[in-house]
DNA sequence: TGATGAATATTGGGTAACCGATAAATATAA
DNA sequence: TTATATTTATCGGTTACCCAATATTCATCA
């Protein structure tokens, strides 16, 4: 599975303000493993030069409005296309 | 988001026997567009050499045993990595 | 039977996503 | 300060993922 990096970045976003490690030690939890820094600062420098967040001077990073609707569709269409995700939970026990 | 076409193919698969027809009408429905040929047949194709699917004579394709197994570690990671899916679609309402 | 549409399949890319290696900046501690 | 670790950043390259276009097979019906 590829091409969720960019949308869990920034639903960690809106869940709190983070910088580059500790989204990095996020998503070590969730996958099992530690995305390298080649992956995770190009991310972040694009989706900043979207718009879709900022950084302050502490190199933490947040959400912009742009990013929250951004998530908020990118967050629908996840939904829809993963429907019936409570099922797949079932399945793996 | 890419990279979850042939994560999603063994699971509708997994569900109920289908054909590739049937199979793109599914993701029509998830994603909202419908996956081009181009799209789904290699990737049935790729499935099937890996043994993970199988294919009778009516071009109907069905999971291996091999199949369910990896379909249910990649459930498993899947449930890892969006744990908080219940969330999100809290989030996107 | 021939014709028309649907389903299946192949080919040849394009590019987004990610990684490894490396380097630079920043913090922490001795 | 020096040294050590952590964090941030860049670069080049690879490959997985998917598509458009086209061809072929199959089904259905006039």
């Amino acid at each position: 599975m590829k091409g969720y990096l960019t949308y869990l970045i920034l639903w960690n976003l809106s869940q709190t303000r983070m910088n580059g490690a500790q989204i990095t030690r996020e998503f070590e939890k969730r996958r099992g493993t530690k995305p390298s820094p080649g992956t995770i600062y190009p991310a972040l420098k694009e989706l900043k030069t979207k718009g879709l967040i900022t950084v302050d001077d502490k190199k933490t990073y947040s959400l912009t409005i742009d990013g929250e609707n951004e998530l908020k569709s990118a967050c629908k269409l996840f939904c829809k296309i993963f429907y019936d995700a409570k099922e797949m939970s079932e399945f793996c026990k």
